[in-house]
DNA sequence: GGGCCGTAGTGGTCCGACCACATCCGTGAC
DNA sequence: GTCACGGATGTGGTCGGACCACTACGGCCC
């Protein structure tokens, strides 16, 4: 097959900057970037690739690989290589890296940062929040307040979560605090909290939240969940600053 | 030199799962998850890194430059591979991916979050802004209304932005809007919206900002921003409606 | 003592081979 | 005619070795 990628403007030679690497990856991003690779389409080989832009498929291989971290692409052994749907699950998943390894002051940052984003989509699923949605949310409040197992305990609480995020209607902000919420960050902060004893407390957070989605209040939902957050932050933060 | 990383626990054989080079970005990951590499530390080189996990140098390669494009690695060539300072900074700049391939109903998302943080930060820049950042704020808008060319208008726009979001006092967000502004991203809908004669607009917004955090406002400087950006956003909607 | 320069060591690139897996298609049984 | 099987083909995944480009260090010369 004589399968081939739509050429670049450059005429004579690539200006050579940066390693080959470097120039490979940014070279199918511009061409995802100008719609000339679609969502989902298969690209050409590995070793097709390699010889289009002059390099080698190890090299070649660098880039795919980077681009396939990043999200935008994805390898399948023995199939080929396609870009992803682009949607923000996909472009997103790198964001739990950020919450892996983030530590101190950073660590109380990105809880800043959830709580204002958890606290408007919460307020945004009040509004917007259907009979189904309400119904898996209370599914897994109900788990959560009838267990002991802090495994089960973490599994639903990120899932309540997550289904009140999808129902906010903004998926890139649902996969943003998904990622805020990458189960070994939980595990890293949660764990110190839920151990002072604070599952009274956030079992009535949990509960204020769900009064607030029930009688579809906005302003409340907000204020629950800004609250429900905040105070892990301030628990953080007084863990620091000592 | 027999430099060495800390052993994993593990005392026979790695569980085979996923590619090889998947098990070594998830091996470094958790040596500095675990704190056993810290932030600017040199690791071995490429050739002691692959053989201590018994594979080879390609494999390996593959794995630090997958880390490198996420920010929690730097190659030096000709001196070493380094852990970065994991800071906000070095672990988000590949948010900017997201905004540059994000499209459609994606990026009106993107603008309401970016709504959502950029009125946020603008609030809290105006309760806790110094006045050598309010007077370079000042700096860039003033040059911004005094110049014609898009580009430098472009510039001192981002700029502007960006001193507002740094003197918010939470890099995380900062770095997190400065990718939701990346050049590209601006440029793909700010190009549109600015033919439309939007300028006199911009000008008045970014007028009501500054008042705003001159007089320590933080309400009206959230008001401000969250208007100013709803404006692209409701536009951008409008664009992709019909 | 200071600056020059060679050298050892590092990441960057390339090549060629083989393996593991997915897919397609022809063959055969039913 | 339909379906299941199985081999052939093409793909990404892994490996080993070679060489290049650059950095850093230290000894040499002035």
């Amino acid at each position: 097959m004589d399968e081939t990628l739509p050429s670049e403007t450059d005429p004579v030679a690539a200006p050579p900057k940066g390693t080959v690497t470097q120039r490979a990856i940014d070279s199918i991003k511009a061409l995802i970037g100008e719609g000339r690779l679609e969502p989902g389409q298969r690209l050409p080989t590995e070793r097709d690739l390699a010889a289009q832009l002059g390099i080698s498929r190890s090299s070649m291989r660098e880039a795919i690989r980077a681009l396939t971290v990043l999200g935008v692409l994805e390898a399948r052994h023995g199939s080929g290589i396609y870009v992803t749907q682009l949607e923000a699950g996909d472009l997103l998943e790198t964001f739990g890296v950020v919450a892996d390894l983030s530590r101190g002051p950073g660590l109380v940052e990105l809880l800043e940062v959830r709580r204002i984003l958890e606290s408007t989509a919460t307020a945004l699923a009040a509004a917007r929040i259907t009979p189904d949605q309400l119904a898996e949310v209370e599914k897994h409040l109900t788990a959560m307040n009838a267990t002991d197992d802090p495994e089960e305990i973490l599994a639903h609480d990120l899932a309540f979560h997550r289904e009140i995020a999808a129902a906010a209607g903004n998926e890139t902000m649902a996969a943003i605090l998904e990622g805020l919420s990458s189960r070994t960050f939980r595990a890293r902060v949660w764990r110190g909290y839920q151990e002072e004893g604070a599952f009274a407390r956030t079992r009535r957070e949990h509960a204020a939240i769900h009064r607030a989605l029930v009688a579809r209040d906005p302003e409340a939902a907000r204020a629950a969940a800004a609250s429900h957050v905040g105070e892990v932050e301030e628990w953080l933060r007084a863990q620091l600053a000592p």
